[in-house]
DNA sequence: TCCCTCCTGTAGCGACTGCTACACATGAAG
DNA sequence: CTTCATGTGTAGCAGTCGCTACAGGAGGGA
Protein backbone atom coordinates (compact mmCIF):
# COMPACT_ATOMS: atom_id res chain seq x y z
CA UNK A 1 0.00 0.00 0.00
CA UNK A 2 2.00 2.93 -1.16
CA UNK A 3 5.80 3.64 -0.98
CA UNK A 4 6.47 2.44 2.75
CA UNK A 5 9.34 5.28 3.37
CA UNK A 6 6.99 7.84 2.42
CA UNK A 7 4.49 6.65 4.75
CA UNK A 8 7.20 6.45 7.32
CA UNK A 9 8.48 9.62 6.75
CA UNK A 10 4.95 10.72 7.53
CA UNK A 11 3.93 8.96 10.34
CA UNK A 12 6.83 10.65 11.93
CA UNK A 13 6.09 14.28 11.21
CA UNK A 14 2.51 13.61 12.15
CA UNK A 15 3.21 12.37 15.42
CA UNK A 16 5.46 15.24 16.10
CA UNK A 17 2.41 17.24 15.31
CA UNK A 18 0.03 15.32 17.69
CA UNK A 19 2.77 14.84 20.55
CA UNK A 20 2.15 18.75 20.11
CA UNK A 21 -0.95 19.38 19.56
CA UNK A 22 -2.69 16.38 20.91
CA UNK A 23 -5.10 14.16 19.30
CA UNK A 24 -8.51 15.15 20.65
CA UNK A 25 -9.55 17.99 17.69
CA UNK A 26 -6.41 16.49 15.42
CA UNK A 27 -7.08 17.90 11.56
CA UNK A 28 -6.40 16.72 8.67
CA UNK A 29 -5.53 20.03 7.14
CA UNK A 30 -3.49 21.78 9.87
CA UNK A 31 -1.47 18.47 10.08
CA UNK A 32 -0.90 18.53 6.46
CA UNK A 33 0.08 21.99 5.99
CA UNK A 34 2.37 21.54 8.91
CA UNK A 35 4.17 18.50 7.30
CA UNK A 36 4.05 20.15 4.14
CA UNK A 37 1.59 18.05 2.48
CA UNK A 38 -1.85 18.01 1.83
CA UNK A 39 -4.95 16.23 3.79
CA UNK A 40 -5.41 14.90 0.21
CA UNK A 41 -2.05 12.83 0.19
CA UNK A 42 -2.62 11.58 3.85
CA UNK A 43 -5.86 10.23 2.71
CA UNK A 44 -3.91 8.60 -0.04
CA UNK A 45 -1.19 7.50 1.84
CA UNK A 46 -3.34 6.38 4.75
CA UNK A 47 -6.40 5.77 3.61
CA UNK A 48 -8.16 7.69 6.53
CA UNK A 49 -7.71 9.81 9.48
CA UNK A 50 -8.68 6.89 11.48
CA UNK A 51 -5.74 4.86 10.44
CA UNK A 52 -3.18 7.05 10.52
CA UNK A 53 -4.24 7.68 14.17
CA UNK A 54 -3.67 4.34 14.77
CA UNK A 55 -0.35 4.19 13.53
CA UNK A 56 0.54 7.78 15.29
CA UNK A 57 -0.60 6.22 18.56
CA UNK A 58 1.53 2.63 17.93
CA UNK A 59 4.48 4.86 17.80
CA UNK A 60 3.84 6.61 20.55
CA UNK A 61 3.18 4.39 22.61
CA UNK A 62 5.88 1.48 21.53
CA UNK A 63 8.22 4.98 22.40
CA UNK A 64 7.17 4.49 25.80
CA UNK A 65 6.79 0.84 25.97
CA UNK A 66 10.59 1.41 25.38
CA UNK A 67 11.24 3.20 28.14
CA UNK A 68 9.45 0.79 30.76
CA UNK A 69 11.08 -2.18 29.19
CA UNK A 70 14.72 -0.64 29.03
CA UNK A 71 15.01 0.78 32.49
CA UNK A 72 13.23 -2.57 33.88
CA UNK A 73 14.80 -5.08 32.44
CA UNK A 74 17.96 -3.52 33.09
CA UNK A 75 20.71 -4.88 35.97
CA UNK A 76 21.14 -3.24 39.28
CA UNK A 77 18.56 -3.87 42.31
CA UNK A 78 14.83 -3.34 41.89
CA UNK A 79 15.34 0.16 43.83
CA UNK A 80 18.16 1.44 41.16
CA UNK A 81 15.59 0.42 38.09
CA UNK A 82 13.26 1.76 39.40
CA UNK A 83 14.79 5.41 40.21
CA UNK A 84 16.22 4.98 36.74
CA UNK A 85 12.73 4.49 35.21
CA UNK A 86 11.45 7.69 37.63
CA UNK A 87 14.47 9.93 36.12
CA UNK A 88 13.40 8.92 32.16
CA UNK A 89 9.94 9.34 32.67
CA UNK A 90 9.75 12.48 34.75
CA UNK A 91 12.35 13.75 32.68
CA UNK A 92 12.00 16.09 29.77
CA UNK A 93 12.58 13.36 27.52
CA UNK A 94 9.04 11.65 27.64
CA UNK A 95 6.88 14.44 28.59
CA UNK A 96 5.04 14.75 25.15
CA UNK A 97 4.71 11.08 25.42
CA UNK A 98 2.86 11.12 29.00
CA UNK A 99 1.27 14.27 27.90
CA UNK A 100 -0.69 11.89 24.78
CA UNK A 101 -0.57 9.08 26.84
CA UNK A 102 -3.23 10.80 29.52
CA UNK A 103 -4.75 12.50 27.06
CA UNK A 104 -5.79 9.12 24.90
CA UNK A 105 -6.25 7.05 27.73
CA UNK A 106 -8.61 9.70 29.35
CA UNK A 107 -10.73 9.99 25.72
CA UNK A 108 -10.72 5.79 25.97
CA UNK A 109 -12.30 6.07 29.44
CA UNK A 110 -14.78 8.25 28.08
CA UNK A 111 -15.65 5.34 25.66
CA UNK A 112 -14.35 7.68 22.51
CA UNK A 113 -13.36 5.18 19.78
CA UNK A 114 -10.85 4.39 18.56
CA UNK A 115 -8.57 4.98 21.70
CA UNK A 116 -11.15 2.60 24.12
CA UNK A 117 -9.17 -0.79 22.82
CA UNK A 118 -5.08 0.74 22.42
CA UNK A 119 -5.28 2.39 25.30
CA UNK A 120 -5.69 -0.34 28.09
CA UNK A 121 -3.49 -2.41 26.50
CA UNK A 122 0.20 -0.10 27.40
CA UNK A 123 -1.18 -0.52 31.26
CA UNK A 124 -1.74 -3.82 30.95
CA UNK A 125 1.49 -4.48 29.05
CA UNK A 126 2.97 -2.39 32.00
CA UNK A 127 1.80 -4.65 34.88
CA UNK A 128 2.66 -7.45 33.20
CA UNK A 129 6.20 -6.60 32.91
CA UNK A 130 6.39 -5.53 36.69
CA UNK A 131 4.78 -9.10 37.92
CA UNK A 132 7.57 -10.96 35.73
CA UNK A 133 10.16 -8.89 36.92
CA UNK A 134 9.38 -9.13 40.19
CA UNK A 135 8.94 -12.75 40.47
CA UNK A 136 11.92 -13.21 38.61
CA UNK A 137 13.39 -10.92 41.65
CA UNK A 138 12.07 -13.64 44.06
CA UNK A 139 8.96 -12.20 44.98
CA UNK A 140 6.14 -14.90 45.24
CA UNK A 141 3.41 -14.77 42.21
CA UNK A 142 0.32 -13.23 44.74
CA UNK A 143 2.19 -10.70 46.29
CA UNK A 144 4.12 -9.78 42.92
CA UNK A 145 0.79 -8.86 41.53
CA UNK A 146 -0.77 -6.72 44.58
CA UNK A 147 3.05 -5.06 44.35
CA UNK A 148 3.30 -4.40 40.68
CA UNK A 149 -0.07 -2.74 40.97
CA UNK A 150 0.34 -0.39 43.62
CA UNK A 151 3.82 0.41 41.91
CA UNK A 152 2.69 1.13 38.61
CA UNK A 153 -0.44 3.00 39.94
CA UNK A 154 1.97 5.11 42.05
CA UNK A 155 4.20 5.97 39.71
CA UNK A 156 1.15 6.85 37.04
CA UNK A 157 -0.45 8.80 39.79
CA UNK A 158 2.94 10.68 40.41
CA UNK A 159 3.33 11.53 37.15
CA UNK A 160 -0.27 12.97 36.95
CA UNK A 161 0.38 15.17 39.51
CA UNK A 162 3.70 16.28 38.09
CA UNK A 163 2.31 17.22 34.54
CA UNK A 164 -0.52 18.78 36.35
CA UNK A 165 0.61 20.44 39.17
CA UNK A 166 4.19 21.18 37.33
CA UNK A 167 5.72 20.68 40.88
CA UNK A 168 8.82 18.98 40.19
CA UNK A 169 10.58 18.62 43.67
CA UNK A 170 7.45 17.35 45.71
CA UNK A 171 6.35 14.45 42.60
CA UNK A 172 10.30 13.34 43.06
CA UNK A 173 10.64 13.22 46.57
CA UNK A 174 6.99 11.27 46.94
CA UNK A 175 8.55 8.86 43.97
CA UNK A 176 11.86 8.23 46.26
CA UNK A 177 9.68 7.41 49.33
CA UNK A 178 7.36 5.51 47.47
CA UNK A 179 10.17 3.51 45.88
CA UNK A 180 12.11 2.46 48.67
CA UNK A 181 8.76 1.68 50.46
CA UNK A 182 7.91 -0.30 47.64
CA UNK A 183 10.95 -2.41 47.73
CA UNK A 184 11.56 -3.06 50.95
CA UNK A 185 7.96 -3.78 51.14
CA UNK A 186 8.27 -6.53 48.01
CA UNK A 187 11.11 -7.82 49.97
CA UNK A 188 13.43 -7.80 47.22
CA UNK B 1 -29.31 36.84 32.81
CA UNK B 2 -32.52 33.89 31.78
CA UNK B 3 -34.38 32.85 34.12
CA UNK B 4 -31.96 30.80 36.95
CA UNK B 5 -34.31 28.05 37.27
CA UNK B 6 -34.35 26.79 33.81
CA UNK B 7 -31.08 27.22 33.69
CA UNK B 8 -30.14 25.10 36.68
CA UNK B 9 -32.24 22.77 35.04
CA UNK B 10 -30.62 22.70 31.90
CA UNK B 11 -27.17 22.40 33.54
CA UNK B 12 -28.53 19.25 35.33
CA UNK B 13 -29.57 17.76 32.17
CA UNK B 14 -26.36 18.44 30.28
CA UNK B 15 -24.30 17.00 33.34
CA UNK B 16 -26.21 13.66 32.60
CA UNK B 17 -25.55 13.98 29.17
CA UNK B 18 -21.84 14.89 29.58
CA UNK B 19 -21.44 11.84 31.82
CA UNK B 20 -22.46 9.82 29.22
CA UNK B 21 -21.20 10.63 26.47
CA UNK B 22 -17.92 12.88 27.42
CA UNK B 23 -17.04 16.68 26.70
CA UNK B 24 -13.98 15.56 23.88
CA UNK B 25 -16.54 15.88 20.78
CA UNK B 26 -19.76 17.29 22.49
CA UNK B 27 -21.49 19.09 19.85
CA UNK B 28 -24.81 21.75 20.63
CA UNK B 29 -27.12 20.04 18.36
CA UNK B 30 -27.37 16.70 19.70
CA UNK B 31 -26.92 17.69 23.54
CA UNK B 32 -30.12 19.93 22.92
CA UNK B 33 -32.28 17.08 21.33
CA UNK B 34 -31.51 14.75 24.49
CA UNK B 35 -32.64 17.65 26.47
CA UNK B 36 -35.65 18.02 24.55
CA UNK B 37 -35.10 21.59 23.58
CA UNK B 38 -32.77 23.08 20.66
CA UNK B 39 -29.05 24.51 20.37
CA UNK B 40 -30.99 28.02 19.85
CA UNK B 41 -31.78 27.67 23.66
CA UNK B 42 -28.75 26.34 25.37
CA UNK B 43 -26.56 29.09 23.20
CA UNK B 44 -29.65 31.63 24.93
CA UNK B 45 -29.46 30.55 28.07
CA UNK B 46 -25.61 30.23 28.49
CA UNK B 47 -24.48 32.42 25.59
CA UNK B 48 -21.90 30.16 24.62
CA UNK B 49 -21.28 26.81 24.32
CA UNK B 50 -17.73 27.41 26.30
CA UNK B 51 -19.66 29.30 29.39
CA UNK B 52 -22.37 26.02 29.60
CA UNK B 53 -19.44 23.48 29.70
CA UNK B 54 -17.86 25.77 32.37
CA UNK B 55 -21.09 25.17 34.62
CA UNK B 56 -21.39 20.87 33.63
CA UNK B 57 -18.00 20.79 34.73
CA UNK B 58 -18.42 23.33 37.73
CA UNK B 59 -20.55 20.96 38.54
CA UNK B 60 -18.81 17.39 38.25
CA UNK B 61 -15.97 18.97 40.18
CA UNK B 62 -18.26 19.97 42.87
CA UNK B 63 -19.38 16.46 43.30
CA UNK B 64 -16.12 14.93 43.36
CA UNK B 65 -14.72 17.81 45.62
CA UNK B 66 -17.60 16.88 48.04
CA UNK B 67 -17.07 12.98 47.92
CA UNK B 68 -13.57 13.57 48.97
CA UNK B 69 -14.13 16.32 51.95
CA UNK B 70 -17.35 14.13 53.23
CA UNK B 71 -14.97 11.08 53.60
CA UNK B 72 -11.53 12.65 54.74
CA UNK B 73 -13.49 15.30 56.98
CA UNK B 74 -15.23 12.17 58.29
CA UNK B 75 -14.56 11.14 62.30
CA UNK B 76 -12.42 7.80 62.53
CA UNK B 77 -9.04 7.02 61.96
CA UNK B 78 -6.93 7.87 59.07
CA UNK B 79 -7.03 4.48 57.52
CA UNK B 80 -10.69 4.15 58.03
CA UNK B 81 -10.90 7.51 56.73
CA UNK B 82 -8.83 6.37 53.75
CA UNK B 83 -10.91 3.14 53.32
CA UNK B 84 -14.61 4.59 53.17
CA UNK B 85 -13.04 7.08 50.09
CA UNK B 86 -11.61 4.22 48.12
CA UNK B 87 -14.93 2.64 48.82
CA UNK B 88 -17.16 5.66 47.91
CA UNK B 89 -14.75 6.42 44.50
CA UNK B 90 -14.19 2.79 43.05
CA UNK B 91 -17.96 2.65 43.71
CA UNK B 92 -20.48 3.15 41.14
CA UNK B 93 -21.63 6.25 42.14
CA UNK B 94 -18.76 8.08 41.26
CA UNK B 95 -17.87 6.00 38.21
CA UNK B 96 -18.91 8.26 35.50
CA UNK B 97 -17.63 11.50 37.18
CA UNK B 98 -14.20 10.01 37.41
CA UNK B 99 -14.37 9.15 33.55
CA UNK B 100 -15.36 12.57 32.86
CA UNK B 101 -12.97 13.86 35.33
CA UNK B 102 -9.88 11.75 33.40
CA UNK B 103 -11.04 12.58 30.25
CA UNK B 104 -10.65 16.27 31.31
CA UNK B 105 -7.54 15.92 33.07
CA UNK B 106 -6.01 14.44 29.84
CA UNK B 107 -7.47 17.31 27.55
CA UNK B 108 -6.11 19.75 30.37
CA UNK B 109 -2.56 17.70 29.60
CA UNK B 110 -2.85 18.14 26.60
CA UNK B 111 -3.42 22.12 26.64
CA UNK B 112 -7.12 22.14 24.94
CA UNK B 113 -8.66 25.25 26.58
CA UNK B 114 -10.89 25.76 28.36
CA UNK B 115 -9.98 22.23 30.25
CA UNK B 116 -5.76 23.69 31.22
CA UNK B 117 -7.55 25.74 33.66
CA UNK B 118 -10.11 24.07 35.46
CA UNK B 119 -8.45 20.70 35.77
CA UNK B 120 -5.51 21.15 38.12
CA UNK B 121 -7.57 22.90 40.67
CA UNK B 122 -9.30 19.82 42.07
CA UNK B 123 -5.81 18.12 41.91
CA UNK B 124 -4.66 20.41 43.74
CA UNK B 125 -7.89 20.67 46.48
CA UNK B 126 -7.55 17.63 46.88
CA UNK B 127 -3.82 17.65 48.13
CA UNK B 128 -4.09 20.47 50.13
CA UNK B 129 -7.57 18.84 52.31
CA UNK B 130 -4.99 15.95 52.45
CA UNK B 131 -1.80 18.13 54.20
CA UNK B 132 -4.39 19.77 56.43
CA UNK B 133 -5.97 16.40 57.80
CA UNK B 134 -2.43 14.74 57.89
CA UNK B 135 -1.37 18.05 59.65
CA UNK B 136 -4.18 18.22 62.33
CA UNK B 137 -3.64 14.25 63.32
CA UNK B 138 -0.27 15.19 64.43
CA UNK B 139 2.15 14.19 61.52
CA UNK B 140 4.86 16.94 60.33
CA UNK B 141 4.24 19.76 57.71
CA UNK B 142 7.14 18.22 55.86
CA UNK B 143 6.21 14.97 55.97
CA UNK B 144 2.49 15.67 55.20
CA UNK B 145 3.61 16.79 52.06
CA UNK B 146 5.12 13.95 51.02
CA UNK B 147 2.33 11.44 52.19
CA UNK B 148 -0.26 13.48 51.11
CA UNK B 149 1.30 13.62 47.59
CA UNK B 150 1.87 9.84 47.51
CA UNK B 151 -1.54 8.85 48.64
CA UNK B 152 -3.34 10.96 46.21
CA UNK B 153 -1.12 9.79 43.39
CA UNK B 154 -1.77 6.19 44.04
CA UNK B 155 -5.59 6.57 44.45
CA UNK B 156 -5.56 8.00 41.54
CA UNK B 157 -3.59 5.83 39.81
CA UNK B 158 -5.20 2.83 41.00
CA UNK B 159 -8.76 4.76 40.04
CA UNK B 160 -6.99 4.81 36.33
CA UNK B 161 -5.94 1.12 36.53
CA UNK B 162 -9.43 0.53 38.22
CA UNK B 163 -11.40 2.23 35.20
CA UNK B 164 -9.34 0.94 32.16
CA UNK B 165 -8.90 -2.51 33.23
CA UNK B 166 -12.28 -3.34 35.11
CA UNK B 167 -10.20 -5.61 37.48
CA UNK B 168 -12.07 -4.43 40.78
CA UNK B 169 -9.87 -7.53 43.13
CA UNK B 170 -6.83 -6.55 42.07
CA UNK B 171 -6.99 -2.82 42.33
CA UNK B 172 -9.06 -3.06 46.04
CA UNK B 173 -6.37 -4.98 47.52
CA UNK B 174 -3.90 -2.59 46.06
CA UNK B 175 -5.43 0.21 47.75
CA UNK B 176 -6.13 -1.82 51.06
CA UNK B 177 -2.48 -2.36 51.28
CA UNK B 178 -1.55 0.50 49.86
CA UNK B 179 -3.76 2.49 52.77
CA UNK B 180 -2.05 0.45 55.59
CA UNK B 181 1.21 1.19 54.54
CA UNK B 182 0.69 5.00 54.35
CA UNK B 183 -0.63 5.38 57.43
CA UNK B 184 1.79 3.73 59.74
CA UNK B 185 4.33 5.47 57.55
CA UNK B 186 2.83 8.85 58.22
CA UNK B 187 2.81 7.67 62.26
CA UNK B 188 -0.84 8.23 62.30
C1' DT C 1 -55.84 48.16 23.64
C1' DC C 2 -50.95 48.97 23.38
C1' DC C 3 -46.49 48.22 24.64
C1' DC C 4 -42.66 45.93 26.42
C1' DT C 5 -40.02 42.12 28.04
C1' DC C 6 -39.10 37.35 28.09
C1' DC C 7 -38.86 33.29 25.53
C1' DT C 8 -38.66 30.24 21.40
C1' DG C 9 -38.91 28.33 16.48
C1' DT C 10 -37.06 28.85 11.64
C1' DA C 11 -33.69 29.57 8.76
C1' DG C 12 -29.31 30.35 7.60
C1' DC C 13 -24.31 32.12 7.66
C1' DG C 14 -19.51 31.19 7.13
C1' DA C 15 -16.21 28.06 8.47
C1' DC C 16 -14.59 23.64 8.86
C1' DT C 17 -14.79 18.35 8.62
C1' DG C 18 -13.27 13.73 6.27
C1' DC C 19 -13.13 12.27 2.02
C1' DT C 20 -13.43 11.80 -3.24
C1' DA C 21 -13.74 12.60 -8.47
C1' DC C 22 -10.94 14.00 -12.04
C1' DA C 23 -7.21 15.54 -14.60
C1' DC C 24 -2.43 15.33 -15.13
C1' DA C 25 2.60 14.52 -14.52
C1' DT C 26 6.31 11.31 -14.23
C1' DG C 27 9.02 7.47 -14.87
C1' DA C 28 9.75 2.62 -15.63
C1' DA C 29 8.53 -1.51 -18.56
C1' DG C 30 7.15 -3.49 -22.98
C1' DC D 1 6.69 5.23 -28.76
C1' DT D 2 3.30 3.36 -26.14
C1' DT D 3 1.38 1.67 -21.77
C1' DC D 4 0.49 1.60 -17.33
C1' DA D 5 1.05 2.07 -12.37
C1' DT D 6 2.10 5.53 -9.00
C1' DG D 7 1.93 9.94 -7.10
C1' DT D 8 -0.01 14.76 -6.80
C1' DG D 9 -2.75 19.24 -7.40
C1' DT D 10 -7.47 21.31 -7.95
C1' DA D 11 -11.89 21.48 -6.92
C1' DG D 12 -15.65 20.17 -4.62
C1' DC D 13 -19.27 17.21 -2.09
C1' DA D 14 -22.22 16.43 1.72
C1' DG D 15 -22.27 17.06 6.28
C1' DT D 16 -21.51 19.34 10.88
C1' DC D 17 -19.93 23.07 13.70
C1' DG D 18 -20.98 27.35 16.87
C1' DC D 19 -23.60 31.01 16.52
C1' DT D 20 -27.00 34.69 14.93
C1' DA D 21 -30.67 37.48 12.45
C1' DC D 22 -35.41 37.73 12.37
C1' DA D 23 -40.06 37.01 13.37
C1' DG D 24 -43.44 35.96 16.33
C1' DG D 25 -45.93 34.04 20.67
C1' DA D 26 -47.13 34.84 25.53
C1' DG D 27 -48.13 37.39 29.36
C1' DG D 28 -48.09 41.36 32.51
C1' DG D 29 -48.51 46.54 33.35
C1' DA D 30 -50.50 51.05 31.83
Amino acid sequence: MSEPARRDELVEGALGYVLRHGVADLSLRPLAAALGTSDRMLVYHFGSKRRLIDQVLDRASSHLAGIVLDEMAAGGTMAERLEKLWARLAGPEAEPYLRLWFEVQGLALMGHAPYDESAPRLLRAWLELSVNILTEVGVPAAAARRVATVEVAAIQGLLLDLLATGDRERAAAAAGDVITRIVDWGGA
